[in-house]
Formats: structure tokens, sequence, C-alpha cells
DNA sequence: CTACTTTCCGAACCTAATTCGGATTCTACG
DNA sequence: CGTAGAATCCGAATTAGGTTCGGAAAGTAG
């Protein structure tokens, strides 16, 4: 985890499709062994893939929320199961599971105000084991693509 | 927005670096066809981008924090400078700006517990319109990568 | 100093991206 | 229906990039 591979990672967080010539000649490096610590970065788990990002409005997904939930009684068993069920709605997009008063976080991307309605009130709250949920739209996120070491 | 577009924009989701040979391959059109496919999909704003994901632990970011604010006075002023601020937070990998009782959901990736005091005592509690602040660390966080349409 | 390991390079080869002219299909309108 | 126009799609040719590999160079340990 030299300088050159923070480089590396660094470009392709900003452009994963930026092409190995184009990165080794940035870099002052031959083609080869551009590819060889790409390849190595990956095998060490550093980079762990590359996607391409949708924009959510172009695919009909233009309502974000996040929905703060609490269950009862807050074991290991509850808590596994109903994150189980959440990973697998349609509708979330990102789960954050925590310390504190909340259990989760649910990020969630919906049509419209009918549909984020319909997801807490006739998926969630359907559910025994939830004790608490707290609804907030979101007006923005934005999510950095590029991050450095510590 | 046809079948088409929609199963390569999940392809892309899922595999950015898929190939274009391949994807026409298993589509069953021609690799120019796709091509164009693509190409359009990305001039229409559909698919905004092609990122590198890293392993936040591999780079030394090992802690992550969702940390609950809110501003005050909740003006167009101070909240647009407050975000503007976090933004700016090398800590700060993603910021959801709402509705409801807190203003922002700031979400940091951090070395450690030092550091995750460092940045809520040291940076955010002192800017004066904060008016309160609610950390609580993540245990676990999913994404999805793919997100079809609603 | 020497043997060993690791990293790097560059040329050759192979596969994929890209372009483009023409064929085909779709659409609107008479 | 029939036809003009537009949009889509295809395949072959060209260009560019990915990938391999043997050997040089540099670094390391004893």
């Amino acid at each position: 985890m030299d300088e050159l591979d923070s480089a590396l990672v660094r470009m392709l967080q900003e452009d994963g499709r930026r092409t190995n010539r184009d990165m080794a000649q940035a870099l002052g490096i031959a083609p080869s062994t551009c590819l060889e610590r790409i390849r190595s970065l990956r095998e060490r788990g550093v980079l762990t893939g590359f996607h391409a990002e949708a924009d959510l409005a172009a695919i009909g997904r233009g309502l974000q929320a996040m929905i703060a939930v609490r269950v009862r009684p807050p074991t290991r068993a509850v808590i596994e199961a109903f994150q189980a069920f959440l990973e697998q709605m349609p509708e979330v997009i990102s789960l954050f599971v925590l310390t504190g008063n909340d259990d989760f976080l649910v990020h969630v991307a919906v049509r419209d105000t009918d549909h984020l309605h319909a997801v807490v009130l006739d998926k969630m709250t359907k559910r025994p084991e939830l004790a608490d949920v707290r609804t907030s739209v979101i007006y923005g996120h934005t999510r950095k693509r590029v991050i450095g070491p510590a």
C-alpha cells in the first residue's frame, strides 16, 4: 500500500473505466506494472468491485427517505431476522445497523409519497417485533466517491 | 427505456467492467448495438458514472458512525453553509439533508474511536450554529448495488 | 560479496472498443 | 393499405487497450 497504490485507488474511485494505459502514463509506469498493481489491489481486497451508478429519478425512484426503526426485544435473533426482512425489500437501497436509540436506519428510494406511505404502513408495521418507526424525507444526498486513507 | 436498457443498467450496476461483447452476447444483440445503447443511457443521464469501490478497513477507516445534527436557526443560509462545511471534511463519506427533528445525518468513516471523538468534539461542535448532535456507531452497513425501476 | 526475492519493464499477442455504411424495422400520415 | 421518413440495428473493418511473459533491475538478507 504505497504511494502508487493509493493513487490508483483514487483514480479508479473517480472513474472506474479509466484505462490501464492511461493511468500508467499518468503515473509514469509501464502498463504491465499498472495492471499487476491493480490485480494485487483486488486480490488483497482493497478494491472490492466496479459498479455503474444509475440516476434514481431516471428509473422512477425519485423520492428518498430515511426510516429509523426500533425493534423489541433487541436480541440477536430478532435483529438478524428483521435485517434480513429489510434487505429483501426492493425499496431499500441501503441499511445501517446501529448502536443507540434506534436499531436500524433504513434508506429507501420510492416512486412518490404514496409509495413511501405504503412501504411503512403495509410492509414494515406489519411486523410484530417493530416497536417504533420515524420517517424522514431526504431533501438531498451527497456521497463521496474518492475516499483516501485516514 | 425498454427491456434492453433495464437489463444493461442492471448488468453494469452489478459489474461495471463487464465487457460490451459479453453483455451483447447475453442479450442476443450485436456489440455495436449494445455500445450504442450504453452511450445513449449515459447521454440521457440514466447511467451517471462508473466507480471502483474500496474497502474502508483496508485504507485505515474501519470505524463508521452516523451523526444526527440539528442547527439553529434552520434558515437556508445556515443550512447551506453547514452543509458545505460538512462536505469538505475528509471523514464524511455521505451526507443526508432531511426533514424532521434533525437537519442532517452525517455518515463518517474514521480510524478509531479517538478519531471519531475528535471529529465530533474538535471539528463539529466548534461551529456556533450547531444546536444538537447525537452520534451512533454503525455495526454494519449494506448497500444495494442493483436497483431496478419502481 | 553473493544468492535470493521482488518489482518492473517492454515487446508480442490477443481480445475488445469503436466507427460507419447499409439493411431492417417502426411510425405517421395520406 | 402504401409510402416516406425516422429510428434502430447489424456486421465488417479499424483502432485501441488488455494481458502475458521472459528477462533486466533493484532491493534484501546473510
